[in-house]
RNA sequence: GCGUGCAUAGCUCAGCGGUAGAGCUACCGGUUUACACCCGGUCGGUCGGAGGUUCGAACCCUUCUGCACGCACCA
């Protein structure tokens, strides 16, 4: 064991230990072991993707889970894989062939789908890098995509069976069409978005009673030509004489009928609605009650199409909308335009509004939503925080058809074969003439299958239900509930037992990750730090640990890279104590602490690593990670390194120190606990101290899992170094009051009551940095005092003390204390409160109160001895 | 409109019925041979407002305000 470095350098110990870990295969999940299981798929991040601070954070937590079971002996699967994305890369690539002057028409479908999948071989790697760099402890030898042949199979399988089971069917629906990227999308997929629009106010005539005209609001004059009635309701009292008549449209020119529906809103603008059934759901649906036609005025692109009015045809659609008003005007027929504000839906893709289309498409009829709500509620599925069930809730009770199909080429083609007027839904061509529908598959069609057809049988007998999913609250839609029913739905364990089927028993939902301002973090505002960056200036470890140091349980996260810097930090206080041990000889990896005579600082440290100890583990089991961490943090820097390592220096400088053995084998079976237990926050540097301090095996990987400790310290010595602790923060208070550096020896004067060893006393001295520690039995006058419970401080400070300044102070302190004395007295001559209050609560108070007072009339007294 | 979460020291967060806490920042002082990616100290809060329950409320209930988010509507 040579000196370790001055600190901690992260990034070539993180190349070495990840490239060994890889090399002895320590990740890889053996199916036929004996040991338990435990498991997690990881939310397969988009293949072409590259990593973010939201990726950071949710894998981060899945290494620690991973990590701490392998520790706690389970054999421990965490498969890795990324997803096709289909829309995401199809437009990648696009823009890609673009630069080329080509489109994929043009390419052809083979010959794109070939360009998409070079794409993907070049671009495809980039995140699994990423991931490994951040420590990622992954089964890389079952990375799964899902586009691999047999996933592509089992998403081809998965869609006849619900077919044949009468799940899906194609239907000429209302749907969100995305006119960027031009594909029908679900509705999960769409973001409402709060717009500035116009509310423009127009007027038809009503037919049938010339110079009578009719108002009507509305956003969207563009699709004008679409229009096939207007409506009002039919309670309206205002326009119930004309259901029935007509008006008339101005462009093209037409007799549009007046129907009276339910659905109007009286208070709405004017209380009449034009109807365009080929625009609007709502629409759409009184149209069919109505019995009106539809037509469809738009291009899939979002241009207008309407021969028949030259002046819109090919106009896209918001250039159009202010045409149509232009021309409206011209007419005389708008009244008044109005700014308004409404929300419009938004293609999460095409970044643009999307505009209800009809079309034919594919849709899933959700079967099982019952046991698919039940498995939660019941808690065969854990979701953390649990209000996340609450969402999960309604959305299953106002479920809807999902639109599955997408008009794009790269994903999973849908299995269906046309020829004349005959349908086939089948994995292959039924033979010659047929046709196969052209469009693929939404991307969660095929993910929602990721928790078991990413497995082969064998893994899938030992690993599935995996035991948690890590993931973001925001696709617990799209992905997490779907994965719930396709669990129920496919029965992947071969049996209908539910509690197998399942594809996960917790959830655990992690935050947003915002700026320090509170912003999401985004390309466009430039928010979004490159954690590559990040690891390369404070390390992975340190990324790891500060990020979630910081990340609250189920609550968004401000991120401010100063708490990167912190993590960073802290790994490197964790290196010099590591380092500062290695100074004093070789570790002894089986060190038993009892073995020896220990001081009370080993003592104590002993009771609060056990105290600690418990504490991360009802953490951990309470999934927040961010208490685990912080009491790491505290554990390490306050109480180990300010504390018992400083202590612990005494004993190594005097060779002659009856405790040192004592305290070096605490040192060592302390520091093996701190290592093991903060493994899996931070796991190069504790493989790296873990081996060059000689704790043994291999690796830190499978050495146990830290439990409690066997009770065999002293109350009673523990608490002397507290009190010890205690005297020296009070010299500290003095010195720092009168200026005095701490580098400076200076004499104190204890009167103590307790008996003190002489070693301990010698401690106290060193620590305080006194000469002498003198312990008398008569307080000073004229001398600053602090009290603690070891007995009275004095600094004597002849000639150099302001009195005027000491006696401020402890006048000041004087009414703090009559403060806690007055609360204290007040609770105790309150009878209903002694009455009610258990008994062992009525002592403490007086016992309080008893302290208090001793500790004012001290201070009186000094006050006295001072003037 | 329905629903959820949050509001505690300048910042980030603990505490969730019985003396208001931590880390960071700020300020002051220190290179004491583990660490300046450091050490020591000091300052800093009527726990968002108002009611209520209780012997006792940051904590439970009601309500209001503000900020996020989800769903629905959106002519």
């Amino acid at each position: 064991m040579g000196e370790l470095a001055k600190a901690y350098d992260p990034t070539p110990i993180s190349e070495k230990h990840y490239a060994s870990w890889l090399k002895t295969g320590v990740f890889h999940a053996d199916e036929s072991s004996k040991k338990p299981s435990f498991s997690i798929v990881i939310p397969p991040p988009n293949v072409t993707g590259i990593l973010t601070l939201g990726h950071v954070l949710n894998n981060s937590i899945q290494d620690i889970l991973c990590r701490r079971a392998r520790m706690k002996g389970f054999e421990v699967l965490w498969l890795p894989g990324t997803d096709h994305a289909g829309l995401a890369t199809q437009t990648k690539v696009e823009r890609a062939i673009a630069e080329e002057d080509l489109t994929k028409e043009q390419l052809g479908r083979e010959a794109f789908l070939e360009r998409t999948w070079e794409w993907k071989e070049k671009h495809g790697g980039i995140i699994i890098d990423q991931l490994k760099k951040l420590g990622c402890s992954c089964d890389w030898e079952r990375e799964r995509f899902t586009m691999d042949n047999d996933y592509y199979d089992a998403v081809i399988e998965g869609f006849v069976t619900l077919y044949d089971r009468g799940h899906i069917y194609r239907g000429h629906r209302m749907v969100n069409w995305c006119p960027a990227t031009q594909t029908a999308i679900s509705d999960e997929e769409v973001i409402a978005t709060p717009q500035k629009s116009k509310l423009y106010t127009m007027k038809y005539e009503v037919v049938e009673e010339p110079g009578t005209f009719l108002e009507i609001a509305t956003t969207r004059p563009e699709t004008i030509m679409g229009d096939t009635a207007i409506a009002v309701h039919p309670k309206d009292e205002r326009y119930q004489k004309l259901i029935g008549k007509h008006c008339r449209r101005p462009f093209p020119e037409a007799k549009l009928p007046i129907v009276a529906d339910e659905h109007i809103d009286i208070e709405f603008g004017t209380g009449v609605l034009k109807v365009t059934p080929a625009h609007d759901k709502a629409d759409f649906e009184i149209g069919q009650r109505h019995s009106l036609p539809s037509i469809d005025v738009l291009h899939p692109d979002g241009t207008i199409n309407c021969p028949e009015v030259p002046e819109l045809d090919g106009l896209d659609r918001f250039k159009a909308r202010d045409k149509a008003a232009k021309l409206l005007d011209e007419q005389g027929l708008l009244i008044k335009t109005e700014k308004y504000q409404n929300n419009v839906g938004f293609s999460e893709r095409g970044q643009v509004p999307i505009e209800p289309r009809l079309s034919d498409q594919w849709f899933f009829k959700y079967p099982k939503t019952e046991e698919t709500l039940g498995a939660v509620l019941d808690q065969h599925v854990q979701f953390h925080p649990e209000r996340w069930t609450k969402v999960y809730q309604h959305w299953l009770d106002n479920i809807q058809d999902w639109c599955i199909s997408r008009q794009i080429w790269w994903g999973h083609r849908i299995p269906v074969w046309y020829k004349d007027d005959e349908v086939k839904c089948q994995k292959t061509c039924p033979g010659d003439g047929w046709e196969q529908d052209p469009d693929a598959l939404d991307t969660w069609f095929s993910s929602w299958l990721w928790a078991y057809e990413t497995m082969d049988e064998a893994t899938r007998k030992k690993f599935y239900p995996t035991s948690v999913l890590v993931t973001g609250p925001d696709i617990i839609f799209l992905w997490v509930a779907r994965m719930i029913f396709a669990g129920l739905e496919f029965e992947p364990s071969g049996t209908s037992d539910l509690s197998k089927n399942i594809p996960f028993r917790d959830v655990y939902f992690t935050g947003l990750i915002r700026d320090n301002r509170g912003r999401k973090l985004s390309k466009s505002l430039g928010n979004s730090p490159n954690p590559l960056d990040l690891i390369g200036s404070y390390g992975a470890d340190g990324l790891r640990f500060g990020l979630m140091r910081v990340a609250p349980q189920g609550l968004d996260i401000r991120y401010d890279e100063k708490q990167i810097e912190e993590g960073r930090n802290f790994c490197n206080k964790l290196w010099n104590a590591s380092r500062f041990r290695t100074m004093q000889g070789p570790v002894d990896s089986k060190a038993d602490p009892y073995a020896h005579t220990l001081s009370p600082f080993a003592h104590l440290i002993l009771k609060q690593l056990d105290g600690m100890i418990e504490k991360v583990d009802h953490y951990y089991d309470t999934y927040q990670f961010n208490q685990v961490a912080s009491t790491l943090y505290g554990f390490v820097w306050g109480n180990f390194c300010s504390r018992f390592l400083e202590a612990a220096k005494a004993d190594f400088t005097d060779e002659t120190s009856e405790t040192r053995a004592g305290t070096l084998a605490t040192f060592d079976f302390v520091l093996s606990h701190v290592l093991r237990v903060l493994h899996p926050f931070t796991p190069f540097i504790t493989e790296e101290l873990w081996l060059e301090l000689g704790y043994g095996g291999e690796t830190i990987q499978f050495a146990h899992w830290p439990e409690r400790l066997d009770t065999q310290w002293s109350d009673e010595l523990a608490q002397r170094a507290h009190d010890i602790f205690e005297v020296l923060d009070q010299s500290r208070s003095l010195r720092g009051e009168f200026q005095i550096a701490i580098n400076q020896k200076i004499r104190f004067c204890l009167k103590s009551n307790s008996k003190l060893e002489e070693g301990e006393k010698s401690i106290l001295q060193n620590l305080m940095n006194a000469e002498p520690l003198e312990f008398i039995n008569e307080p000073l006058t004229k001398t600053p005092m602090l009290i603690s419970s070891l007995g009275d401080l004095f600094l004597p400070l002849e000639g150099v003390v302001d009195i005027d300044k000491e006696v401020a102070r402890i006048e000041k302190a004087l009414v703090k204390i009559a403060g806690d004395i007055e609360r204290e007295r007040k609770k105790l001559s309150n009878t209903k409160m002694i009455e009610n209050a258990p008994a062992e609560k009525v002592a403490e108070w007086k016992t309080l109160l008893k302290e208090a007072e001793d500790r004012q009339a001290k201070l009186k007294e000094q006050l006295e001895h001072l003037k």
